[in-house]
DNA sequence: TGCCTCGGAATCTAAACCAC
DNA sequence: TGGTTTAGATTCCGAGGCAG
């Protein structure tokens, strides 16, 4: 299932529509924009990004009081930010247990990275419920042999003439983004924490979703020219064009990223650390990029989330039985292996594919290429994760 | 215990509506 | 006419439950 999921992401996310798309461009440090020196001389002492794990601290994500993962703490050695300058993003949330660093915000729920659709699912996908892809034959038909049936199902034509009430209209008043929202799926003014300030004039705005915190001088700082040099700023005293739009990111605390048992944080919205996965799923960052728990941990995680269940959706070929009973007689159909609703003959015939998937890198499912940089690839290494290659 | 099924939330998309 | 809103259509996540 997940690495089905993520094997299409991934393909799909390769697909002409959604091409992965390069990190902005990063604007190498210039060391000396500032009259003093920046960053200050170092060597900076090793910032973890989570803490050093104590062999008498217990994971809160660990209920059976199994000590933490001996996953190797990887450091950043991040110089503060430069004088008068801000961050243009707060960093994210810590891992629970751990306190926030004074003036930070409230603890907020992750939000669940929005979920991509394809236009049009194949039939079998479409039958199955499963996730398909632009591509036809899409990566599960050829993941089960279901290539030559991997066809566009025909969207049903939308009723016409259905009247409407009246429109409601939305609150735009924070200059019209109400519609561009809607259109575009973001909810990037509720998440974005109302205390960022706006770039100053000049300054670029950093993609969205990328991952790393911008910052800009506050609105009325000009860098003190090095050296006695000109500004080159433009006219009305505006901040030069870009002399180095953003600095390293800076851990206000110190287990910003991988802390195993941290939540799948909601920005930046990358690089999982590797998350050592907890008997009770509590760990999980996202169903989708781990595999099903083993004791069903997540399906039962939610009582009162209750479903029903009938055995046949539309009286149609809904229970095992009449999928048997229809392999058995029209087991020359589909390619004498597969119902259109594949998933549970092929993976019968297939066991391997589904068994000895690799498991499949975290969280690559959900970077938004459309919107923001392309995906960053998975940080997996146990040693000390490198800081950002641009840096 | 692992895998399959399918309910329903999330998302897409085009028709209807509205302002200019 | 173009932009916005609404709601039908569709996708597919994820939890319940069954077969082995």
């Amino acid at each position: 299932m997940s690495a089905e999921q993520s094997k299409a992401s991934s393909s799909a996310s390769s697909s002409p529509h959604e091409a992965p798309q390069p990190p902005p461009p990063v604007a190498h440090y210039a060391p000396a924009p500032y009259g003093g020196h920046y960053p200050p001389p170092g060597p900076y002492p090793p910032m973890y990004a989570y803490p050093v794990p104590d062999p008498a601290h217990h994971d809160p994500n660990n209920p059976n009081g199994a000590s933490p993962q001996p996953v190797a703490p990887f450091f950043m050695a991040m110089p503060p930010p430069p004088p008068g300058m801000v961050y243009a993003y707060t960093v994210p949330p810590p891992a629970p247990g751990y306190p926030f660093a004074p003036g930070m915000p409230a603890p907020q729920p992750p939000p669940k990275p929005k979920r991509k659709q394809v236009k049009m699912a194949c039939t079998n996908c479409a039958s199955a419920c499963k996730r398909c892809d632009e591509a036809r034959p899409c990566e599960r038909c050829l993941k089960y042999g279901l290539a030559e049936t991997c066809i566009d199902g025909v969207r049903k034509e939308r009723k016409k003439g259905i009247k409407r009430g009246p429109y409601k209209r939305k609150n735009r008043a924070g200059s019209g983004e109400a519609g561009a929202d809607q259109s575009e799926g973001t909810e990037a003014p509720s998440e974005q924490p109302a205390a960022v300030p706006p770039p100053p004039p000049g300054y670029p705005i950093p993609a969205e979703g990328y991952p790393f915190p911008y910052v800009y001088p506050p609105m009325s700082y000009v860098p003190a020219p090095p050296d006695g040099q000109q500004h080159t700023e433009g006219a009305n005293g505006a901040p030069p064009a870009m002399p180095h739009p953003f600095y390293p990111p800076y851990p206000l605390y110190p287990h910003a990223y991988g802390y195993p048992g941290a939540p799948p944080m909601a920005y930046p919205p990358i690089i999982p650390a590797p998350v050592a996965t907890s008997p009770n799923g509590t760990a999980k960052p996202d169903s989708t990029s781990a595999p099903p728990s083993a004791n069903g941990a997540s399906a039962s995680s939610d009582p009162v989330k209750g479903k029903k269940r009938s055995k046949a959706k539309n009286g149609d070929e809904g229970g095992r039985a009449f999928k048997k009973a229809k392999d058995a007689s029209q087991g020359d159909v589909q390619q004498q292996h597969s119902l259109p609703n594949g998933d549970a003959d092929v993976a019968k015939e297939h066991p391997a594919s589904q068994a000895q998937q690799p498991p499949p890198p975290p969280y690559t499912s959900h970077v938004e290429p459309a919107t923001g940089p392309g995906p960053v690839p998975a940080f997996g290494g146990p040693e000390p994760r490198p800081l950002m290659a641009a840096m």
